[in-house]
DNA sequence: TTGTAAGCGTTATCAT
DNA sequence: ATGATAACGCTTACAA
């Protein structure tokens, strides 16, 4: 059932009932009136296909995260997906699962689609060249992730300040001997993190170059491999405090030092970063430093929808405010 | 840069490019050499659009969940993506959030995107009427839900039996005091597995009139309250074993206990029902019934997708095994 | 093997 | 206020 169909029943022409469906047009009551009813008795509805390609919109948004496994990406994807629902806009989620050739593929995907835009965290932190052109055909917002080489509107939290909020929050308790298990290299927020532990660090008097730093990829098991790494050595060596980049991974080292007798935080102190729903659910629960994840997919969807709207958003950045929150993995060192 | 462009820069016509793009009619090497190095040079990307206009299709099916926030959907989630990727379609995400209204309002509008079919995951249990036009628009295969009154291709577990199992493993160890917390009263699998624990109960002679059940939402906080309301009594009127419907709430029991003092497993056994990933990571460990939650994602998907392909899929429903996964929540009986 | 032309279902421009 | 009609960019008979 098509709008002609709609039109014949209705007895006017199909421009007519698109100016009606539309409101894009003055039309009399009576007309409209003709032209609603003949709508519900046919059940008509308008073909979003047709539609798109008159209007040379998908009216969809992707949005491109690098492991959905990780609670804090699903938030994200919550606060994007509450302001497109009002807008009637689609959300295409794409896992890129930190490889490479699924960020390319989605990519092209999304551009050959015509998506009308894309919101981007990146798992990767480099500029692929499917991204580059994504970037060039589609609008896209960077959220969480900057990605150096891209000027993109980008919603996010100093990461940097609020690693070094963390820190200073264990450092503070009197820990000297931390150790750090960092992010993937090559990621903005890893870097930035680690460059907020060093700045407390040299802070409190501890030569930064003398903490261990071993590198995870954001999963639960690699910080749980971490932990081997660093804890699994004789008690004297270790570190009182571990400083972990994200929540997935101190609940990595919080596992192994449940499964090895490691005492938290008695014997080690553990902060986090992320705050995602496991942290509070753990036991002892995670201190660590809260990102406001929903609210980040919100504006990024807000701002992706204004340029899309036409108009030059108010801001194109935004910054948002990591706060830290204290549960109890951190406590003084053992003396 | 259309596909018009790109013929006159080769030099031939618009559906020879069809045709070599397509592959859907023979070429001779020459002309297929030119068109590719025109397609190349120009940039040209077939207008996703256009062609889905054209095709009648669009490439793209729904997935309709309650809840993103439940690991398990996404699990279920990255299933389905799996597969879709492997066939250019894409995977459009609609969180209900056990909402009626929402769950109508993405009815709707996939019904008028068209998309080519949907995956759902009922948080609602009952038929909406949009839900109803959905299916008789839409190809839609069911998972992991059932919906009374709706015949529709299903993918799930034996969750009848499934609870059973798990009740009979923890009615084994002793526990003859047992309460249960379970899922939405209007869901199928909430019903399927309180009578799968009945039966265990009455396998194992008690009375199941006589244990306490109390409904949650298959949300955290809810275990929480049914544990307040189920463990905040006298000691010797306390239950020995909750059975909880899925390990959200199982989740939210352990935490109840853990901030009150209660010995988890030594005064009371706790088993789940999912088997996420948070139930590893909790301490105790959360025992709980495995199910496959990717592999249904995966076979509804594939189910679908051969659907749509025109063959009447071999199965058109399907049963997946859940199986018992032992960790340390629970245990025999205090004496 | 290649070209021509007729749609797919809308929207938008321009007359009327 | 309403009606013809030309796109939108592609696929697919059908002709040549």
């Amino acid at each position: 059932v098509t709008i002609r169909d709609v039109a014949e029943r209705a007895g006017v022409a199909v421009s007519t009932v698109s100016a009606v469906i539309n409101s894009t047009a003055p039309t009399s009551d009576a007309t409209r009136h003709r032209v609603e009813q003949a709508i519900v008795e046919l059940g008509f509805e308008p073909d979003g296909n047709a539609r798109n390609l008159r209007r040379q919109r998908a009216y969809a948004v992707g949005l491109m995260v690098p492991d959905v496994t990780n609670p804090f990406f699903i938030l994200v994807a919550r606060g994007v997906e509450d302001v497109l629902r009002d807008h009637d806009t689609m959300l295409v989620l794409c896992s890129t699962d930190f490889e490479p050739e699924r960020e390319a593929h989605y990519a092209r995907l999304l551009r050959a689609r015509r998506l009308d835009g894309v919101i981007h965290d990146s798992g990767l932190g480099v500029v692929s060249t499917a991204l580059r052109e994504l970037a060039e055909a589609n609008r896209v917002v960077l959220v969480d992730e900057r990605i150096p080489g891209l000027e993109l509107p980008f919603v996010g939290s100093d990461n940097r300040r609020a690693a070094r909020i963390g820190a200073n929050h264990v450092l503070d308790q009197g820990h000297r001997k931390v150790a750090v298990v960092s992010g993937p290299k090559a990621l903005w927020t890893a870097e930035q993190r680690l460059a907020g532990y060093r700045e407390a660090l040299v802070a409190h008097g501890v030569n930064p170059d003398q903490v261990p730093v071993v590198a995870g990829d954001y999963r639960e098991e690699s910080g749980r491999a971490a932990a081997a790494k660093l804890l699994g050595v004789p008690e004297s060596d270790r570190p009182t405090a571990i400083l972990a980049a994200n929540d997935l991974m101190a609940v990595g080292v919080l596992q192994y030092c449940l499964t090895n007798g490691i005492g938290v935080p008695e014997q080690v102190s553990i902060i986090g970063f992320d705050d995602i729903p496991i942290s509070s659910l753990v036991s002892p629960g995670l201190t660590t430093m809260r990102q406001p994840a929903h609210e980040m997919g919100r504006t990024a969807a807000e701002i992706l929808l204004s340029y899309l709207a036409g108009e030059e958003p108010v801001r194109s950045s935004v910054t948002l405010e990591a706060t830290l929150v204290v549960r109890g993995t951190v406590a003084s060192p053992p003396t």
